[in-house]
DNA sequence: ACGATATTTTGACACTGTCAAGATTCATTG
DNA sequence: CAATGAATCTTGACAGTGTCAAAATATCGT
């Protein structure tokens, strides 16, 4: 006891090592990155945060980007939860199920904004590499929403004048046109999101 | 010239003032971050390459934002450029002047990718304040916008299920959504930017 | 108990934005 | 022309960043 308890500091009751440190970098990560956007987000205040030092989190996260992946995963997967549930749902008519994901997109997107941004946005996207699973994940995700807007299409709910492939790719610029401008600022009147989801789906369906 | 030439480097020629350093800098700035993004401006690096030192731009740039909102007006002022010019041109059919806008405002996103990420970015309308300047042309220029869906829909080129504002909003929504997914680099596949911006523009218009 | 391996730390480097104080030049008076 | 005040530019400094290398410590399989 003569030893541990006065020669480190560290040392002083909690183990040298954190135990799941990979778990409470990701999540402490997480919840800095939900309150003050990626940009309040630094290895070394994280680190802090966590009771470890500034290099202790590059053993479990290659880089600060491979951090910000695994962050973004996790809201891909929540999105495709998302979908999921609404195939579950009771919801009958279709063009109603695809107008309520239209509005529960927007809204999940916008509560967790800061996520979004990371899951679609230039820091990973553009800035350095996604990661091999993330974009694993991201083109699954599209994937389903494209065969989503197939069936939609062949059951008349959505216009066929243009390829699945095509509407796909349309319609979810929509949502995430909608999404970027609430997101980051340009739209500043956050009241209308409702109306706005409500005109988006409009011009969409085929009636 | 005993005490000139001898006591500082800088006085050797050319003279202690830049003479123009706010065009230098804007323009300089404007360069980098075409050829390498936002990320790759700095300050340092910007009065480096000019030729001054660290802290000279700030003496006509309150902030590095300031910069940035600077070279974010200039495209707003081209977008503008865009509009006025189409207005002129001899093209009667007004459907066709829209998908010839539409096409036009993706080429321009793509060629200035850069530029435009700034001028719609969370960097400058999130992170920080935009320039009381910078806001009032964003706002003109939706406003100009908005006057023109509401023109088309009287023709009925656009459906009028939704109010002119609500549709101008999401029709935007929808050019800035695909703009968004190209430049940020999760649509990687560019052959296809034409047709995508064709089934936006089917789905966008009326018929 | 020992040696390999996983984990964490300290030190260091090259960057960043920007503030404060001093130096230099310019423009405008007297 | 000389002097004074304003504009412009520089040097020094501070706190912060991501991340590499080498050393320290703990854990685990033998």
């Amino acid at each position: 006891m003569s030893k541990a308890s006065d020669r480190s500091k560290k040392t002083n009751g909690d183990n040298y090592h954190h135990g799941n440190l990979y778990g409470s970098l990701l999540q402490c990560a997480t919840e800095i990155i939900r309150d003050g956007g990626v940009e309040a987000l630094s290895m070394r205040k994280l680190a802090d945060r966590v009771g470890v030092s500034r290099t202790a989190p590059y053993h479990h996260f290659k880089d600060k980007n491979e951090l910000l992946c695994a962050i973004a995963e996790q809201g891909f997967q929540r999105q495709e939860m998302l979908l999921l549930q609404l195939k579950e749902s009771d919801q009958q008519d279709l063009s109603q199920q695809f107008a309520d994901y239209v509005h529960t997109y927007i809204q999940l997107a916008h509560e967790n904004r800061e996520q979004y941004d990371l899951m679609f946005g230039r820091e990973i996207w553009r800035n350095s590499e996604p990661t091999a699973s993330l974009q694993k994940l991201s083109r699954q995700h599209f994937q389903h929403w494209l065969n989503w807007i197939d069936k939609l299409q062949q059951k008349s709910i959505l216009r066929s004048t243009d390829s699945a492939l095509r509407t796909a790719q349309v319609t979810w610029a929509t949502l995430h046109g909608i999404c970027r401008l609430l997101n980051d600022g340009v739209y500043t009147e956050e009241s209308n999101v409702q109306e706005i989801g409500e005109a988006a789906v409009q011009m969409m369906l085929s009636n």
